[in-house]
This record gives C-alpha cells, structure tokens and sequence, in this order.
DNA sequence: TATAATTGTAAGTGATTACCCACTTTTCTA
DNA sequence: TAGAAAAGTGGGTAATCACTTACAATTATA
C-alpha cells in the first residue's frame, strides 16, 4: 500500500468536512486511511498542522484559478471568466469549500486568503476601469451573491447550474 | 444571582461561535455562566439537546420574520420587505447565523428549515406571479445572493451596508 | 408553616482525546 | 551491498470529555 500520507490527507478531509473537525479523532482518521495513527504525527506535527495542510492545498489552486481570472484585461471576458471560476468547482474541490466555510466559522482569527484578498481587488478595478459610479458596491454586491451561490453549489442546493449562470452572465450583459 | 437557565443560553450561544460546538467543553460553558456543570444537564438533557435548543430559539423567531413577508401580495412591498429582511439583522441575532452556518457545515443530515423552506417557495411564487418567464432561476439566484450577503454581514465584512441595500433594490426597481 | 417540587452543587465516572516513544521495516544512496 | 535515513507500528500517557449521582438549598403551594 503505497503513500500513506496521501490516504491520511484524502480521509482527514472527507471526515473533517462530514463530522466537524473538532469531532474527528485523530484514531478514526489512522482507521479510515488504513495506517497506524502515530503516522499522521511523523507526516505532520499535529492535527492542527494537518488541518492547516488541507487548506493550503486548496488556496494554492486557488491562487492560480485568480491569476488566470485577473490576468484578462478585456472586461467581457474578465467578468465571464470571473462567474465561471465560481460556477466551475470540481466535484473534488466540493470537501475544500466546504471545509474552509466550516473552519471560517470556527476560528475568529480568519482572515481572508492572498487569492481572495487579490480577487475583490480586481473586481473592484474592473469596475472602476468601466467607469460604474458605486463601483465599491457593485464589486461587494457581485462578490457577496456569487459567494452565496458557490455555498449553494458545494452544498448541492442548486440544480440548474447551467441555467444559473447564463442567468447571472445576462444580468451583467455578457 | 437569578436566571442561570438564561446565563447558560447565553454563554454556551457565544462560546459555540467563538470556539465551535465540538470545541466547547461543558466545563468551560459553566464556568462562562458561573454555574456548576451539573445544572447544564438539569435544564437540557445532554449538550446536543443545547445545542438544538439554540437553533430552535433562532428558528422561531425566523418563521415571524418570514411570515411577516410573505403575507405580502404587493410584488414591489414585497421584495423590499424580503430584501430588508437578509439586510435587517439585529447584531445581537449576529450569533445565531454565525452557529446556523457552523452546525449546516457539520451535520450531514442538515434539512432546511420550515421557514426557510416557507420563503424560498413565498419568492418563487412572486417571481411567477409577475410573469417572469425563468421565475425559478430568477428566485433561486436572489435568494442565493441574499444568503451570501447575509452571511458578508454577520461575519462583519460589509461596512457600507445602506450603500448595498439600495443597490440590490435598484436593481431590482424597487 | 409543613412539605413537596424544583433548582442547584461537588465529586465523582468510564470513555476518549491528541500525542509520544521505543522499536521495526522499508527505501535511498555512496 | 552496507549503513544511514525515512517510513511505519503499537502500546503507552496524562488530560479532558459528556454525563451521573447523592445530596443540599431554595421556592412554591396547601
């Protein structure tokens, strides 16, 4: 059975979005990902630090899906691009969202990551650019619904994905 | 000192935000509400049965709100009623979205809400009733931006919060 | 005011927790 | 292929967990 760690991370993630970080032992993780639990100790520190593993693993691709989105200049395409990089989530990133909204909501000291803090920068400029009066507002009032409706799609709320989006692309005219 | 049932309510409802529920220890809760651990178990029968309590007590109060609006036919009182509804929450009411959020991420079998469900189906039909031809994409998306804005403002990340409101009437022509 | 019901406490309980340590097995490299 | 480094194990550990129990103080009711 080979890399172990890789089976500590796949079932650390699947129990800590399923049951709450805090009400996943690290015994039950060792038992899902089939090794012993001193394992998950050499691989990483501490649970915490595995935790931390799992997010940052996330908001690496992250970072990447928002350069790709603020590199484009033209505001057509840059705002096409933008509602697509929410309304694309693989189903294999669903666990990242989900467990990153739960974490949000359980440690104070969150703060935004560098992609999210670097996305609404961009937003907020293309706004600016295309001359909006409130363009504040409207980048916050983008941002916010298209977060809310992420939160919808990772918790399989929504089910006309398609029709959504080109619903949401209509209202900004693209 | 009086009202310790009220005293327990109270600290258990702050801790479960700030640390989360699986990280809240009994102990810590009757030490917050200068209780003995024992009387936790007097008023509620074990710490889910707090919990629940909690999440009732927030419940309730939302099916007056929600019924509040629905009782609404005029379309255009209406909408501004159902948008003043995400945007008008008291800040002492902050904790109750903030542990919503939290347990929705936690438990698997988390169901919707009466009053949830009783205003999602109150937009959809409005939204019908004036004749929109895509009324379920269009109740969906507002509904799905409203929860994301609700979820910016508890989480205090909107500050020009009467700046968005008119934005998100305005665009709605309300 | 007698007494029954309710509210409250302190000191437990066994189970579970994250993590450690001494040790063995596997893999890498000179 | 020898030996060092890395990966992996299993059986600990003290601390903490939700909850119980035996009993005392308070409040309600007749």
């Amino acid at each position: 059975m080979i890399n172990r760690k890789e089976k500590i991370v796949q079932a650390s993630m699947q129990l800590f979005v399923e049951r709450g970080f805090h009400n996943t032992s690290t015994r039950i993780i060792a038992e899902e990902a089939g090794v012993s639990e001193g394992l998950i100790f050499r691989h990483f520190r501490s649970k915490d630090t595995l935790l931390d593993f799992l997010l940052q693993q996330g908001a690496d691709e992250m970072y990447q899906a928002v350069a790709e989105v603020i590199s484009e200049h033209e505001p057509k395409v840059f705002f096409s691009k933008l509602v697509d990089s929410f309304f694309d989530i693989p189903s294999d990133r669903f666990d990242y969202w989900r467990l990153r909204s739960q974490i949000q909501s359980i440690r104070t000291e969150w703060e935004p990551e560098e992609w999210e803090r670097y996305l609404r920068e961009g937003v907020l400029r293309m706004f600016k650019e295309m001359g909006f009066s409130k363009f504040e507002h409207e980048a916050e009032l983008l941002y916010q619904s298209l977060s809310g409706i992420r939160d919808g799609i990772v918790r399989g709320q929504i089910h006309e994905l398609e029709a959504l989006r080109e619903l949401v692309k209509k209202k900004y005219r693209l």
